[in-house]
RNA sequence: GGGCGCGUAGCUCAGCGGGAGAGCGCUCGCCUCACACGCGAGAGGCCGUAGGUUCAAAUCCUGCCGCGCCCACCA
């Protein structure tokens, strides 16, 4: 028989490998349009090429492998569509630093000789996610694999390009960006992460020119001064109404500056007068277009002061300037007022961490919003796409509602190129193919955009540009819009709100329908995860140590769904391998007894034992639960559902109490026991596939059923088996045996002390125990359980009451009444303080008049019980004399 | 400055109107014929705080305190 070959403990590395593999090589993961069934369809959020898997997408696999599993299982066209990005600024950083340490110089490389530099890189360690991700049991489509940088995805970016700029929705403009000077491109504003600082608030002094008086003005950013062409107050500030027209002057450079009014300025803000730096501020920049003042750029792209600023300041680090302008200020009386520390908030790279500077750089490209926002946020209003959980909708309606014009062009060499040219004649034109002359005039001397696309660009068009858009496949037309995203919060704005803007306008309808929201794995004291901390988990080692589905089950059990941390640790992933292995035995226990050949077939209803009506009920239960919890996405309920019914239920209760018949019983009673344990944990089995697939494969295969648990069928329902009679028999049974065991380990009777009992009990209970004699005899280790409808002599008995049975154990000489008086005193106790809060309650006349009628008698009954149990225990205690 | 989330057992969290729960950790006893990656029994909680609604509040409402997050062009 097979279970020979079985081992004491599962051991996850051989069989995740195999089974990966054959699954691989039975194309059980491929999905393909087709018309009779229902399509499922989830996008992988693509992963960095060049990325290394780590537990935020460890997190996010093990949730859409569970989805599309059980989608699968479920009959449905179930696709799980792979893929990477090229990740524009994090890859081209990497390259450029790897050159930096072989001593080249990019600029003398040349950008395409760069690009084939990034290509060979992508190549070489582009393909470690995925194979780090397979290691998860994802079942993906491989097959599909794409790549935000491929043929198909070049061509979706040019046509989602074009198509915007005809429309007028791309143009190129002159504004402030955000700019990194260490990345040294503009960034959008979603890439900019606002960080709270201690800096200083510093208030300086500029005197007038016509020397009648002077100004004061605060900032933050003092060097910036270098770059101020003009005062600006609030047009009815009566402080300053003189001043309008008239001009301060700068102390560094030969130059008035205009005062001038305008609506932006707070006049309870610092003194009512600001510094306008045009070219340093897009506040500033506005009021400048409105007044007509100068822009004066100090700042060149690697952060230095520019020949723009005044000259003693030339070519000073932007930090190094702002303490040098501060000097200066300070001898030439300037400093009215510093306040330190000042706590403001300062825009940092998202990628390096690097102070970005709001910066005039030259033209940019930006996507016109206005007519993108109104629809996605119709959309989400509608429930066209439906967050989980549902109270994102709020953030992600507010966000849409204050965008701003979108930055998308990057000066790097890395990525998807503006698809514009540029010639002599200053003629500007988009084209999906690269052109041998200008459109308009025919010149043959045209120059491409230096510029790329934001990595957004093109990781915006992801649900559909990998199903063939622009094209109108049939991929597209069944598995578009797809069912479900999953991922975290961190990039709801810069990545989910996108999909849904050029979802609906370039194909038409929403990119998906729900959003699946989670929380961030964390550290087990919930901290960040990072090399710094030196608090980093890799996936790999977790399943190195433990296997792939002990680490998919402990994020599963951790995943609720309102939390915005995952706290993990190694120990979630021990509790996750000692469920596995626990499974196994279980397993192991039953595919020894029972003579398993095939699909498990359920003994007729009046062969079942009480035991297996109530293991049949549980199982029922447990299967609407998980069905329920996956269907809401609280994952972690489904999970702990599978946990409790599987441990405590069929291991704990239904295992040790079916022993008697499967390895006693007649040859009835051994073929029932057998094949309703077999039923159940088949069953069983599939429904925890989808969050362990592998150790629940490599058991269902002993059953001989059919070729892969992969794609056997979801447990069907059977709100049949749901048994209120034999789930309140064994209640009581198990009441009965935790009492019996409690008072074992109180008077500290080892396992090997014989035990007899007798028991008063009610009708129904002596036919329980009638029925379930040697399974509470086994477990509760009794020789004798004595059941009567009387209770014959109590005297020299230790009193136990089980839902108003009464139990009487023999106290003849083994055991010592002075402990025995211990728990009766505690029971006792306990029973007073019940007992007197219940009655308190049934006094009460709003009680009796307003409370639910069955919550009356409930209480009745329960101050009832505790008056019987009072009564026999006092008995027992008088008797005892302590 | 706006918005959101969270404060329940030592830790991490479920529960969200009528008997305080789980996992891990801890204590005690057990190598009981699937499993010591195990079995059994326990200890441990004025459910952040003050008020309100209700016959009844961990659960609903309000204030406060403490954490955390997101958004924001107040110099």
């Amino acid at each position: 028989m097979v279970t020979e070959t079985m081992a004491r403990a599962y051991e996850p590395a051989e069989v995740e490998k195999r089974w990966y593999a054959t699954w691989m090589e039975r194309g059980l993961f491929r999905a393909e349009p087709t018309p009779d069934r229902k399509p499922f369809c989830i996008v992988l959020p693509p992963p960095n090429v060049t990325g290394a898997l780590h537990m935020g997408h460890a997190l996010d696999h093990t949730l859409q492998d569970m989805l599309v599993r059980r989608k699968r299982m479920q009959g449905f066209e179930a696709l799980w569509l792979p893929g990477t990005d090229h990740a524009g600024i994090g890859t081209e950083v990497l390259v450029r630093r790897q050159l930096a340490e072989e001593g080249i110089d990019p600029q003398e490389l040349g950008r395409e000789a760069f690009i084939e530099r990034v290509w060979a890189w992508k190549e070489r360690y582009g393909g470690r996610i995925v194979e780090q991700m397979k290691r998860m049991g994802s079942s993906c489509d491989w097959d599909r694999l794409r790549f935000t940088m491929d043929e198909g995805l070049q061509r979706a970016v040019r046509v989602a390009f074009v198509g915007l700029y005809d429309d007028g929705l791309i143009y190129r403009g002159e504004r402030i960006i955000n700019w990194c000077p260490t990345d040294q491109t503009a960034l959008s504003d979603s890439e900019v992460e606002h960080r709270e600082v201690d800096g200083e608030l510093i208030t300086f002094r500029y005197p007038l020119a016509d020397g009648s008086g002077h100004v004061d003005v605060a900032t933050t950013r003092i060097e910036t001064m270098l770059g101020d062409t003009g005062v600006a107050v609030h047009p009815g500030d009566e402080r300053y109404r003189g001043l309008v027209g008239k001009a301060v002057r700068h102390p560094f450079a030969d130059q008035d500056l205009p005062i001038v009014a305008d609506q932006a300025v707070d006049p309870s803000f610092g003194t009512g007068a600001v510094k306008v730096t045009p070219a340093h501020d897009s506040n500033d920049f506005e009021i400048a277009e409105r007044a007509g003042l100068a822009r004066r750029n100090i700042l060149s792209a690697d952060g230095t002061i520019s020949d723009e600023a005044p000259k003693p300041f030339r070519g000073l680090d932007r930090y190094e300037a702002r303490k040098r302008v501060m000097e200066a200020l300070r001898e030439l009386d300037l400093i009215v007022a510093v306040e330190r520390p000042y706590r403001h908030a300062v825009g940092h790279c998202y990628r390096c961490g690097s102070e970005v500077e709001p910066w005039l750089s030259g033209k940019q490209w930006f996507v016109a919003v206005e007519r993108l926002t109104g629809p996605a946020k119709q959309a989400a209003i509608d429930g066209r796409v439906a967050f989980f959980p549902e109270r994102w909708l709020g953030p992600y309606t507010t966000w849409l509602d204050n965008l701003r014009d979108w930055n998308i062009s990057r000066q790097l060499w890395w990525g998807h190129r503006v698809p514009v040219w540029y010639c002599p004649n200053g003629h500007e034109f988009a084209s999906m193919e690269d052109p041998d002359a200008c459109r308009e005039c025919g010149s043959a001397d045209i120059e491409q955009d230096p510029d790329v696309l934001d990595t957004w660009f093109s990781s915006q068009l992801w649900p559909f540009s990998t199903l063939g858009w622009p094209d109108e496949t049939e991929d597209l037309t069944y598995f578009y819009p797809t069912s479900v995203l999953v991922t975290g919060y961190e990039i709801l704005y810069l990545w989910v709100a996108r999909m849904i803007m050029s979802g609906l306008y370039l194909v038409g309808d929403v990119p998906f329908r729900h959003v699946l929201i989670h929380g961030l794995v964390r550290d087990e004291q919930n901290r960040k995860m990072s090399k710094s901390l030196g608090n980093v988990i890799d996936p790999l080692d977790v399943i190195e140590r433990y296997g792939a589905d002990a680490l998919r089950y402990s994020l599963a059990r951790l995943a609720t769904p309102e939390q915005q941390n995952i706290p993990f640790g190694m120990r979630e992933a021990e509790a996750g391998r000692n469920f596995a292995n626990k499974i196994w035995n279980a397993a192991r226990l039953v595919l020894g007894a029972a003579q398993i050949d095939g699909a498990p077939v359920l003994p007729p209803e009046d062969a079942r034992s009480p035991v297996e009506r109530w293991l049949l009920s549980r199982h029922e239960a447990c299967r609407e639960e998980v069905d329920r919890a996956i269907d809401e996405y609280r994952f972690a309920d489904a999970a702990q559902a599978l946990h409790r019914f599987l441990w405590s239920e069929y291991c704990d209760w239904g295992l040790e109490m079916e022993k008697p018949r499967l390895y006693e019983g007649s040859p009835e009673e051994r073929e029932a026991a057998g094949s309703v344990l077999a039923w159940v944990l088949e069953r069983t089995l599939r429904l925890l596939h989808p969050i362990m697939p592998f150790l629940t494969e490599e058991l269902w295969q002993r059953f001989g059923i059919g070729d892969s648990i992969m794609v056997s069928d979801w447990p069907e329902p059977h709100p049949e088996h749901r048994d209120a009679d034999a789930e309140s028999r064994l209640g009581f049974a198990e009441d009965l045996v935790t009492a019996v065991r409690s008072f074992r380990s109180g008077h500290r009777l080892g396992p090997g002390v014989a035990l007899a009992v007798r028991v008063r009990a009610d009708g129904g209970q002596r036919e329980t125990l009638g029925a379930l004699d040697e399974e509470i005899r086994r477990l509760a280790r009794l020789d004798r359980l004595d059941v009567a409808e009387e209770p014959g002599e109590a005297a020299g008995h230790a009193r136990l009451v089980v839902q108003g049975a009464e139990v009487l154990i023999p106290l003849a000489g083994v055991l010592d009444p002075a402990v025995e008086c211990d728990r009766l005193r505690e029971r006792l106790a306990g029973i007073a303080e019940q007992a007197e809060r219940s009655a308190r309650k049934l006094d009460n006349q709003g009680f009796l008049s307003k409370a639910a009628p069955a919550v009356v008698d409930k209480e009745r009954a329960k101050l009832g019980a505790l008056e019987e149990e009072r009564a026999v225990l006092e008995a027992q205690l008088a008797e005892l004399g302590c």
